[in-house]
DNA sequence: CTGGCGAAGATTGTCGACAATAATAGCGAC
DNA sequence: GTCGCTATTATTGTCGACAATCTTCGCCAG
């Protein structure tokens, strides 16, 4: 239940710490240390990792039923391409939990978690005002789990867990839309002051613009990529992580 | 990625189906063979599938994985007791993504969709005019996920499918309540009709209004065991599958 | 009689080896 | 030169055995 802890695993930092193979090789795949569709042979993890087979293999097996990587019988695992499509059924999915846990979040949310709220809203606004893009994108997701942990849906935090890892690959393309962290500020300012206010119908509505948007700006990024990736080569219409 | 698709035609997929020890642990546990909290040995798991111990270890880390377990380092597994309070927590989830296909599937049903819908209303009437409330309750999971396939969202899906696993023991109470299968009924009829008018709004506010009597429907059952229960055992706040 | 202490038993975690299967390379026929 | 077949190789799937750990039972002191 802790797996949803880290907050910045955006440097490379071998933590030591952390020896089970399992959480070693899932960050190593959403860091982008694997390429889409690579194969992870079992021996090599093992010799990476400097675990046992079976270890490796239950490690597979965690990382399947999280669909961070395919296994076909007797062919091995690769990490999972997820593609276009399946990103947007993904945001739907979010869309609709993250409107649920703000509507609750609206409904429980005490002076201590109102406090957190505005910090990180002010440490945002920072962000923006030096025109550091990537410090906000790294923030957002903190501002998202801590409404997550005020709305306190144990189920549904799992599951918002699960798919954003799946779709972290996508993350990248939507902070370069001009103008969007800006405007991305406003909407997490309009949900914060609905749970402020108590009014879960607000805050509901708030989170829906907000993640409406982020949709567009998906759709928005995945476009933008396709076009340029339309000048070198033609494959299928799906997405590789930006190098 | 095809375990939740009924219609796969993959050739082998019987054989195999029959043999997986995972699947059959699954029906096992959610069909009530083993009690909440039992102990699963991986030998006697081992001999009553006629498989080997590693087979079984796959098949506990995969349900672990799908909630349906617990696992404890050097302490083995248990099948996972559900307390109402995570029940209530599933049925918001599955509120929220029930709502996201309604909407999706009033958008994309085609005629042959509405047909299949139509006739499982239909035997649903049957059932209820036959005072036939087991028969009813066991058509009530198929309207559902025909609705899941209109939409065509194979992550929601997922995640549903995944969910209903879990909280199936909570499912038999919720048909005793006296006028509820009607009721139900009648509901259903609104979400397919708001279906048939390609209306998302009215689709989305009907799926949610069903839910919401469902949500009161397991309150009510869920005091009612606890009434009941009262007069034997007093025990931990959850439930056990009626025998 | 109760409560700690230690040994025996039961169960899980891990490793190495072998069998089964898919991918690849080599060879011969046309 | 290319196609098809076979042998080799690489990789996964499975089994048995052993070590590590937890649980239980029996024993003994107080």
């Amino acid at each position: 239940m802790n797996n949803l802890a880290p907050s910045s695993p955006s440097i490379k930092q071998r933590s030591r710490l952390l020896n089970d193979p399992c959480d070693r090789l899932r960050d190593a795949i959403v860091s982008g240390d694997f390429q889409p569709n690579e194969r992870l042979v079992e021996a090599d993890l093992s010799l990476r990792y400097g675990a046992g087979r079976t270890a490796i293999r239950a490690a597979l097996a965690t990382l399947d039923q999280e669909g961070l990587i395919v296994r076909e019988p007797n062919r091995g695992a690769r990490v999972r391409l997820i593609s276009a499509r399946e990103a947007f059924e993904i945001e739907h999915v979010r869309n609709a939990l993250e409107r649920l846990l703000a509507r609750s979040a609206a409904q429980r949310a005490a002076s201590d978690d109102l406090d957190d709220l505005q910090a990180i809203l002010a440490a945002m606004a920072e962000r923006l005002r030096e025109s550091d893009s990537f410090g906000y994108m790294q923030l957002n997701p903190q501002l998202h789990r801590r409404i997550w942990r005020i709305s306190d849906n144990q189920v549904a935090i799992k599951v918002l867990v699960t798919l954003k890892s799946q779709s972290i690959r996508f993350q990248y393309g939507t902070i370069l839309r001009p103008g969007r962290p800006a405007q991305s500020l406003r909407e997490h300012e309009a949900i914060v002051a609905a749970i402020a206010a108590h009014d879960p119908d607000a805050c509901d509505a708030a989170m829906a613009e907000h993640l409406g948007h982020v949709l567009e700006t998906l759709q928005w990024a995945i476009d933008s990529q396709d076009r340029q990736r339309s000048w070198s080569s033609r494959e299928e219409p799906t997405l590789s992580a930006p190098a």
